[in-house]
DNA sequence: CGCCAAATTGTAAGCGCTTTCATCCTGGGT
DNA sequence: ACCCAGGATGAAAGCGCTTACAATTTGGCG
């Protein structure tokens, strides 16, 4: 078994199967156009020599990578892990290689991270809400490179979108503790600058309370990072206030599970002493002590729908047509009546 | 600005700077190695055009890719995803891209994987555990493709690691364990087969339970998935038994989430009625109640050493060397001595 | 058998960029 | 002024693969 030292080529297979590397190419990607003897030939070289196809060159000459990137705002956060698990599972059974990049929340560094996409030659991009530089739309136009945006879903967007309506999953959330009674709601809510998701579940839930007639001050509403620890001193604010609110909607489980603890360290029980109410239905949801309350995004489902549209576009070229989904309220133990 | 519906290619820039493409390759790739005047004549052009480099182009000539790939059992899960967003960031930083696929625990899967990446270009891969076919490595070591395998230090080992021992560290929670006071105590581990962390750590508990005269019978070992709910069945499996432990360890913060919500759900208190305690420390091992006592692992820095060990092996070429990194007892509130 | 269309193959021209290698400038030393 | 080393440039040959297009084979029919 020869072993040269340098990578087996298209040509090698060819002159070891004694055809043309055309032929060989057919092999591998239009198979039935090649006469059963010469296939088979041509498989057994590939086999021997262990070719394995070179896909910058391969890019190259067919000007496309199968390759599909993807932007999200972070990774290290439970929250798009299940939606680009099943993302990259999906695109993965098609034979296509799902590519990430993080902006961090930031404006330039999304474009930095599109352009370096485009530049790898991705065919396609996935985006995350619809908050984007000109830029970075611009970059996508004009390379010709298809893209839909995810986790958002609004009915005055003219992108083409996969996703759920933040606001009215947010208002549903807010009708929901409007329902059980509370008449001072507080909201935790992501940095609305550069994210849409986030602004419109911060509108959905202020116009679900105004029409409820409870309304929804800017006193109440506290702006933070995405993670646990801000969640948690949110909380602690907003408890520390003279008119404490009687039920908190969480833009993020995130910030529920930090509230939960803080309410613990407080000894505050919850939903006793204050509601708390969540938003993903992440999967230690259900694991927290009081189980949380929550509005189930359908990440799994997005995440299927997105590589299915994706791909639908690639190979027949038909425009992606956008897709509303459905959010579920779960109800567990964290949320209840006002005290009193 | 004219625009033609083709991408701007190198020689477009030339064109436009009055250069030879050898120049403008030159100012992208080694400025210093261009006069001031040239240069900022192309630099125009580049910025005037609007020119993104073609990577497949620039792959195939350069024979690098810039890519680093990655194959991890899952990504849906809270483990691998602080991992992998720092390891992301990191390669970013110098202008790599991580490319992941994920394998499901599966042999025959991961060895595809690999040869994807291969195909793909990658210059470097990170593999999780040593548990691999023997075509993953003969296929990367024919192709001359540098790796470094990550989650896992043993000292048995003959390529690069980056990361802990499982074994010690299980150890170390065995041992705490023992310490306490147990004198039955039972493990939820994930699957033993192709995983040769979780061998470990079932091999390290045992080992210290051994020494501590307590033991580890097979009958107080469940494995079972990587899951919640997994974690959750397996608890109730063993507080089933007639001898039920006083102390459970899980070979993952999973298994104890879920063992922590079946515990409550059965009225059972932790730690007065039994001890749990957990492995990794994700983000919400805090917000349990009881607070989850677990065992850290490093996961940003192990990240950010496979990625500086990866980019020194790739720009400078001198081997990988391993790196032992330590894990840390954390202890919180799920964990006491035993009743009675 | 011979003829023609259809099915298969081979030939060869790129795809866009990097990188020798030869050529052409610089500028400092005399 | 003149020469030469060394730096800066350009010309052109690929990198490994795809894909017209041309050439060839095949097979069905008359």
């Amino acid at each position: 078994m020869a072993m040269p030292d340098r990578p087996v080529t298209l040509k090698d297979v060819a002159d070891h199967a004694g055809v043309s590397t055309a032929t060989v190419s057919r092999c591998i990607n239009r198979p039935d156009s090649v006469r059963q003897d010469r296939r088979a030939r041509v498989e057994a070289s590939v086999a021997a020599l262990g070719y394995i196809p070179h896909g910058a060159a391969k890019a190259l000459a067919s000007k496309r990578s199968r390759m599909i990137g993807a932007v999200f705002p972070r990774l290290n956060s439970i929250l798009f892990g299940s939606f680009f698990g099943e993302l990259q599972r999906r695109l993965d059974e098609i034979g296509y290689l799902l590519v990430v990049s993080t902006s961090g929340y930031d404006a330039d560094a999304e474009t930095a991270r599109i352009r370096d996409l485009v530049s790898r030659g991705v065919d396609g991009v996935v985006l995350v809400g619809h908050d984007h530089s000109d830029e970075v739309i611009r970059t996508l136009e004009r390379n010709g490179i298809p893209y839909v945006v995810t986790w958002a879903w609004n009915p005055a967007a003219s992108t083409a979108q996969i996703g759920f309506s933040n606001a009215d999953a947010m208002a549903g959330l807010a009708d929901y503790v409007a329902a059980l009674g509370h008449w001072r709601v507080a909201l935790i809510s992501g940095e609305t600058e550069h994210n849409d998701r986030a602004r419109e579940r911060l509108q959905g839930a202020r116009q679900q309370l105004d029409r409820r007639g409870i309304g929804l001050p800017a006193t109440m509403v506290e702006q933070v990072p995405f993670d646990i620890d801000a969640g948690a001193a949110a909380f602690a604010r907003l408890m520390d206030r003279p008119d404490p609110p009687t039920a908190i909607l969480c833009g993020s489980d995130l910030f529920a599970f930090g509230a939960l603890r803080e309410a613990r360290q407080r000894g505050l029980s919850v939903p006793a002493d204050v509601t708390v109410v969540g938003f993903d239905d992440t999967e230690l949801a259900a694991c927290t002590t009081p189980a949380l309350t929550t509005l189930r995004t359908p990440r799994q489902s997005m995440a299927a729908r997105t590589a299915e549209a994706m791909i639908e576009r690639l190979e027949s070229g038909r425009e992606i047509r956008s897709v509303r989904l459905d959010t579920d309220l779960i109800i567990r133990e964290s949320s209840g009546p006002p005290p009193g």
